[in-house]
This record gives C-alpha cells, sequence and structure tokens, in this order.
DNA sequence: AATTAAATTTCGCCT
DNA sequence: AGGCGAAGTTTAATT
C-alpha cells in the first residue's frame, strides 16, 4: 500500500506507509544518523524535569542526527514535545503501533511517542556547512563604544568591558572627560527596569571599591517610560544608541584594528 | 521529474520537484492553511529585532496553519531561522530560485528563505485537537494540600494522611476552621462515579468510627456533570485544583527549603 | 496593550 | 562538569 520514492542514497520517503514499514524507515535513519521525518497520529508520554501527556493527534515528528527530537503541532513556535541533542533511541512496532522511545541521562528523561498511522515517513541526509551569522548583537554593541568611544559621549575613555564586580559582569568601565569613572550597561532593545536595576548595582559595588564618585550610563536603542523615572531617581543617565548604527560602524571599522585595540588593552 | 503522490486532499507530496512545481506546493498550503513542509539547499535573510545571514545548506523548512515559520538544520533544539504565529507570507519564483518571503508587524521583521533546490515538499493537513497534560502526579497533590492546606479551603489543618479506614485509605483527613472533621479524596483526573462513591465510603466509615458530623470534599481539576447532580445527592462537596498549579507550589517550596538550608548552612 | 515571571527553557562561555 | 548570563528567547499570567 505504501509508496516509495527513493529519490537516492540521501533521501527515503514512503507515503503512507504501514507501521512495519514506517518502522524501517526509522530504524534506517536512527542507525544511520540521517534526519528522521514522521508525519502521522500519534500520542506522548513524557518523564522527567516534570511530566506529560499528549493525546493522540497528527503531528510533525523530526529526530536529528544529534540525537535531538522534537514533535511539532499544526501551531506554534515550540514543539509540544521534544527531548535536547544526546539521546538514546529505541524502536518497536507492537500490535500495529510504532514506538519511539527517547532516553537521555543528566537529566533523566524520557519521551515515547507512539503512531498508529503514518501519512509520511522520511529518512534523509541534510548536507550542511552553511554559517549563521547574526550582527547588530548586543557584544556588537559593546563593540562598537570600544572603537568609537564617542558614540556614548565626547571625551569618554574606556578603560576595561565585561569586567567581573560583584554582582556580575559590567558592560563597559571607563572614565569621562573630566576623569570621573564611568559605568555602561548595553542593552540591545528597549531597556526595562532590569537593566536600570543591573547598572545600579555596579554603580553600588565600583563606589565601594572604589570610594569614588561614579556615573552609570544605560545604552540602549530606547527605554521604557516608566522606566525613565526609576533611572533619574537612581541618579543615572541614558544614552540612546541604536543596534544597527553599531553594526554599520563595525562594518566600516576593520578587524584589524579591533584586534590591535583588544591586544593594547590587554597590556595597559 | 518530480513524482507527485497525492494520497489524500490532506496530503500532498512531491519529491524533487522543480522550482515551480515547489512553488505551487507552497502557495496551496499558505491560500488553503494547510501545513507547508519543504526540505532542500536553501539560504536565508533575516531582519528585524537583530539581523541574521545563513549560508547555503540542506534543510528543513515548516511553515504552520497559524503563520509561523521554522527553519531547521541538521543539528540542535533550536530553530537556526524562525518567525513567531501570525506571519503574512509571499512567494514567488524567479530565475529558478523560490522565495518565501515571511513579515510581520510588531514588532517589524522579515525573514526571507531561498531555495534552488527542493528535494521534498509536501502540504499537508493536520487534524489534532488532542490536549496536553502537563502535571505532577497525584501523591503531589496530597503533599501541596498538607504543604498549603488553603488550597482546599481557609482553615482548614490537615490531621493524618493516607490513613486507613474501614475500605481502604483516606487521602487526606483533618478539620475545618470550625472544629468539623473533613475527608479528602483527590483525584489528578477528571473525577467521576467512582470517586464520589469511594469518598462516600470513608465518610461513612468516619461517621460510625466517630458519631460526629463529617464534611467530605473531593478534589479534583473538575468533575463529570452527571457526577455532580451525586455527588450533591451524597452531601458532599467538590473542590476544584489543578495538578499544574499543585506541582508549582511544590516547586516553590522546594525552593525555600534549599535556600533555608543553605542559610542555615553558612551561619553554621 | 503592556509588563512580569516562568520554561521539561536552550545555548554558550567561563571557571 | 557545573554555574552563570543572554536570547531575534517564547509563552502564559497579570495589571
Amino acid at each position: 500500500m505504501a509508496e516509495n520514492l527513493s529519490a537516492s542514497s540521501h533521501l527515503t520517503v514512503l507515503v503512507n506507509p504501514n507501521t512495519v514499514e514506517a518502522g524501517e524507515i526509522v530504524r534506517e535513519a536512527l542507525s544511520q544518523r540521517k534526519t528522521l521525518l514522521l508525519i502521522g497520529n500519534c500520542w506522548v508520554h513524557y518523564l522527567g524535569r516534570a511530566r506529560s501527556e499528549l493525546e493522540p493527534g497528527e503531528r510533525i515528528l523530526i529526530i536529528k542526527e544529534d540525537g535531538s527530537l522534537l514533535v511539532h503541532r499544526s501551531v506554534g513556535y515550540e514543539p509540544v514535545n521534544w527531548q535536547p541533542p544526546g539521546c538514546i533511541f529505541n524502536t518497536q512496532v507492537k500490535e500495529g503501533i510504532l514506538e519511539i522511545h527517547a532516553v537521555r541521562r543528566k537529566p533523566p528523561e524520557s519521551v515515547r511517542v507512539f503512531f498508529d498511522k503514518i501519512h509520511l515517513a522520511s529518512a534523509l541526509t541534510l548536507a550542511d556547512s552553511g554559517e549563521l551569522s547574526l550582527y547588530a548583537s548586543e557584544e556588537d554593541m559593546h563593540k562598537a563604544i570600544l572603537l568609537e568611544p564617542s558614540l556614548l559621549e565626547e571625551g569618554f575613555k574606556p578603560i576595561s568591558y565585561e569586567k567581573r564586580v560583584e554582582p556580575g559582569f559590567m558592560d563597559v568601565y571607563g572614565v569621562d572627560k573630566n576623569g570621573r569613572f564611568v559605568v555602561v550597561e548595553i542593552k540591545r532593545k528597549t531597556a526595562g527596569k532590569e537593566a536600570v536595576l543591573q547598572l545600579a548595582r555596579y554603580i553600588e559595588a565600583v563606589k565601594n571599591r572604589t570610594n569614588r564618585e561614579v556615573r552609570g550610563i544605560l545604552v540602549a536603542p530606547n527605554i521604557a517610560r516608566n522606566v525613565q523615572r526609576l533611572l533619574e531617581t537612581l541618579g543615572l543617565e541614558f544614552k540612546a544608541l541604536n543596534p544597527k548604527k553599531c553594526a554599520e560602524i563595525l562594518k566600516k571599522a576593520e578587524t584589524k584594528r579591533l584586534e590591535a585595540f583588544f591586544k593594547e588593552a590587554r597590556t595597559a
């Protein structure tokens, strides 16, 4: 009844296989470290950090080469059931039902997926060496300010970055044109209460250690209106800076300059 | 060159289609609110809260009925590129390249996926009304009530737990704020007739032994409608309680307990 | 609608 | 290996 379409050794496809035929595909994928794709009616038991039961319904099951498992419903960004990479799998067909069991240690977890009807089964090899480049991340904003300190304000001189202090890591740390210490907290998107409080904690820590006055500047594309008041109350400052602009600056700047800066900063 | 397998109106599958043929499937899925599955060589541009570029490689693209988009690589739990539900899509085939463009407002974001080779294309309808239950065990519900008796009602004080009486073991046994005895029967799922009758038997046994008035409370996420009448007839009460909520309470309590322990350990 | 808190968070980096 | 912080976090609950 199933129609077999093996387009190549990289792709096996079965449409409407019975559970035994599907089981073969599953074993092929798991044993040969291929990606498995299964679409059909299934139910799922999960037991581990929490526990869940998923009633029967038609879903998409994906098992990847790294031993991760995803069960996706017809809606939603997140999988309804899953297992992170590194699982060990077990498969069996009993009384017309295909069971796939994924287990991992640390933490001990188990996901069991049961299929009684499979619409599509496929084992495939995905050749993928392409690289993902993420731009305008928060780290890029750090770099941009180190590279072009006037982005923060005229005369600012960075001393260190990602410096460890009491509550965590300060994004950027330096002195202004008048020689006063400046702690900079950077957010890629609208700064909320958390960012302000975080900055306040750093300020407090640095004040205690240096026994000198310290300015705190929050850098973000914008700040929540109610948070603005909190900022002022705590005697902190805000500097609007667009991540996009940082990306452009980084693009213009040569990698060499950045490397040179870090080398110099390290020896300083 | 493509092999067409329309197993039913709910499932269209094309193996090794050209980009034009694949484009038809994409449009079918998008216009009819079906789930789209595309496997092939693609590259992706993302622009929105951040920005990213994904170099060419073989991946799995899923577009769901709710307008969410996922691009999965051969490894990893997370999609390499995605778009949350509510996107608007645009498709075109130009110079042998299939482009799918997903846009959403608030925040303004755009994901463009380009395919130049498609191994598998499918449009499908996933019938899925199954419910996901994420919960704690029945024993966890017992513990939660013992830990936080107000979950049952204000002023309740548990006396014993899993106490042996004539027909078996009572789940929880205590007194209410007026000093009246209370027998509690707990069910993790919808309470049925058996649960009510079980509770009635305990009540009877306790009444006979104590010769005092005894209240009976059935605790469950909900109760079957016809059973509700039986419950009232027998003079029993119902208290809705979600297993998930119990799990949360236990988790919080555990956290507090640990914090207390560490604090004590530190001072010791 | 905006904000806060949780998640079976996952993921990466550093100690 | 464990711990901490960030994420294009997403999602649910709450104001």
